[in-house]
This record gives C-alpha cells, structure tokens and sequence, in this order.
DNA sequence: TAGCGCCCGTGACAGTTGTCATGAGCAGAT
DNA sequence: ATCTGCTCATGACAACTGTCACGGGCGCTA
C-alpha cells in the first residue's frame, strides 16, 4: 500500500495545520499541499498532484464547490472530499453536482476523516446517510433562475431599490420576483424567503 | 518547567480532536479534557483542574462567553483562553469582562496557538492589536437593554407581530423600539439595523 | 422636589413592501 | 402554428413598516 497524496484547503490557518497534524498521525497518508483559498487549488493541485484533495466549502477567492468542479474537470483521476461546518442538503447537491467523491461535516468524530480518505482512494463515495435524505426530501429548487439572482441579491437587510440596481431590473420587476419568492418558499417576508432558500441551498 | 494542563472546549469533534493532534506536538502541554458543550466546561474543570481554559464561542449549552464568565467566578486560577472563528469587537469586549486572559481567530497561524497558552499560563495577556483597536474604535453599545431585546428577536425576518409576542409588548412598543435602534445604528431598516448590531456585539 | 432617562403605550402619517392583473417579447415543445 | 413558461415592465391597491408627537409610570440623582 502506497501512501495517500493529499491537498488541503481550508480558509483558517489554524484549523488548517491542526487537521494536518490530525492527518500527520496516520501513516499511510501525507499531505502534500496545503492552500487558504479556493482559486488556489487548482495551480497546487498542478504543483503536487495529491491523490485526494479535502476542500471546505467557506473559503475566499472561489468557494469550494466551484474548486471541485474545476478541479474535477481538469483533473478527473483527483478525488474529491469536502468537508464543511454546515450540513446543508442544498450544499450536498451542489457538491454531486461537482464530481464530488465525499462529504463529511466537521461534527464528525475526528476518526471519520482519514477513513474517508481511504474509501475515496478506494474508488468509494462517502456520503452521510442523514444528510442524503435530507437533500432527497427537499427537492429541486422552484425558483427560476432570475427568481434565484434577484432572492440572491436581498441578502443584510437591502432595500428594493438596492436590489433593483445590483440586478439591472426596474423595482416593479424586482418587487414581482420578489413576491413570487415569498410565495413559492411560503415565507412572510423577503428576508424570510432569503434564509429559507439560503438554508435548502436554494441559492 | 511543568507542563500545562489544557481544557479543550469546541462543539465540533473534528476540529477538536485536530487542535487536540496540534497541541499534543508540544512537550509542555498536555490536553486533560476535551468537551464539545459550553455547559460542560464547569463540571469538567472540576475534574480535571486544567491550568488554561481554551474555549469556542459557538458552541451548544452554553456559549463560550458565558462559560468563560462562570469559570473565572469560580476557577479564578485558571487562565481563560478564547478562540474563535468570527473576530467580532463586541466579542472581545465581552470577554474582557468575563475575565478573559486570551482571546485568538482561527485565522490566526498554528504557532500562535501553543504561545498563547504559555504566555496566559505566565501571567500575560493576549490580544490580537488589531482587533482590541477596533474594539475600542466601536465604543460601546448605544442601545437600552430593551431596545437590545427587540433587536435581538428581530432575526430571521419576523414580523413585528412576532417579535411583539415574543418580547411580550405591543406592536406599536415594538414599532418604537425598532425605529430607535434603526436610528442609533445607521440602518434603513430593521434587518439592517439587526446586522450591524450584532456584528459591533451590541446584542 | 424637580429633572432626567428608560419603559410602555396610543394614534396619525408617509413611505415601503407585497399582491395582483395585465401585457409584450422571446424561447422551446407539441 | 400554437401553447407554455420565463423575462421584464407598468399600474393600482392593500398591508406592513418606520417616523413622530404625545402621555403616563417608574426609578435614580441633584
């Protein structure tokens, strides 16, 4: 058995070198490469050539889910895992989405990172049983795609006219997507459309 | 020198059990305890008489502010050290009043996490510069204590219907509330006003 | 005791937001 | 060729939200 070749990529530096000294304990895995930002992955992925790269999803420049499509689309044989503090199912969709290998959440015992590691190597996917049902009950998203931009674009408390002009649309239009959000998320107001489309990774 | 004993309080097992891998590299710290709630840290402590405190401040239970100000009012020995993701002022400045002795961002390099945990065992304090300037920058909170119960049950997108139920006041108090903190804050309106709140910790 | 600030409430008003009807242009499917 | 759904817009209306003025009660301080 020859050892694992892995990249990591995590915003914090901390929690960066302390999963690498987690992963330092495990004798058939090294960690070849190690970035803080997701439009890094792709040149330390040419520099290195890991086995695995593990990505959080919470990073500057591109997050990692858009890493992992890239990176699965210019290095097919590289295999996947993100690893992310939030459980979302819309995330989880997204990452399949993204020729993604595994997905495991940072409440998982500390054990469960290396194994999946292995089973990735292995050809195997990982993924939460929980959160697979979760993802498979919500659903696709209702929203149309303009619908998603302008929901997308109310985030912090924005007025009309702010969304208006960050979406090029006049604030009738915006008013009307809006409106249609709320009903289509069953919502009471945008801002409360916004988090539950945010939340089923609607967005 | 002896070593330090360390109590370890995060509610994600993976990222504490990688601080844990991180940590056990140094030779004059040992980590006696490891917690993942906030309202374990006292009965722990009890146990285990840890010489530093390393404490989350999102965590379960409990969170860490509070855990730390119950610690150092019946541990006053044991050096208190927070560690965080979100370099937030009113964080800071929380802690300071909780009796706090250190207080480091996950975004922080690995090193400083072993040389805070000396210089804290010694008697020192620790605080990122920038963020203590910016702490003081902010000033403190212009809200009333109620003002800062609204505005705390504002999150999420409620209707003022529902934020008056929760808080027990009618709409029109609410009303009034609201648009006072809109004003303290520079707001436009309440969502706003309840992000900028509580990114300066004034809730 | 008088003054001050916070608490809680009401009522009136203007501005913003959510709903609905309507219509035109444009794609893709039957 | 027609139908359907998405996009963008306008206008009207109702509901909600934010602002303001006002009043009474409470506790603290000068």
């Amino acid at each position: 058995m020859t050892t694992i070749r892995v990249l990591l990529a995590e915003d914090q530096a901390m929690i960066r070198e302390a999963l690498a000294a987690l992963l330092s304990f495990e004798d058939d895995i090294e960690v070849v490469a190690q970035v803080g930002r997701g439009d890094e992955v792709i040149t330390a992925t040419n520099a290195s050539s890991p086995d695995v790269a593990l990505l959080d999803i919470e990073m500057p420049g591109m997050d990692g889910l858009a890493a992992a499509a890239e990176l699965h689309a210019k290095h097919p044989d590289t295999k996947i895992v993100i690893l992310t503090t939030f459980g979302r199912p819309g995330y989880l969709r997204r990452a399949m989405e993204s020729g993604v290998s595994g997905f495991i959440v940072k409440d998982s015992p500390a054990d469960k990172l290396a194994a999946t590691i292995r089973q990735v190597r292995d050809g195997q996917r990982v993924i939460d049983p929980d959160l697979a049902a979760a993802a498979l009950a919500e659903g696709t998203s209702p929203l149309t795609p303009r619908e998603r931009d302008v929901l997308a674009a109310c985030t912090d408390g924005k007025t009309i006219q702010q969304i208006a002009q960050a979406v090029y649309l006049s604030e009738g239009t915006v008013r009307n997507y809006l409106s249609a959000c709320i009903g289509k998320t069953g919502a009471r107001n945008r801002a409360e459309a916004c988090r539950i489309a945010e939340e089923r990774g609607w967005l």
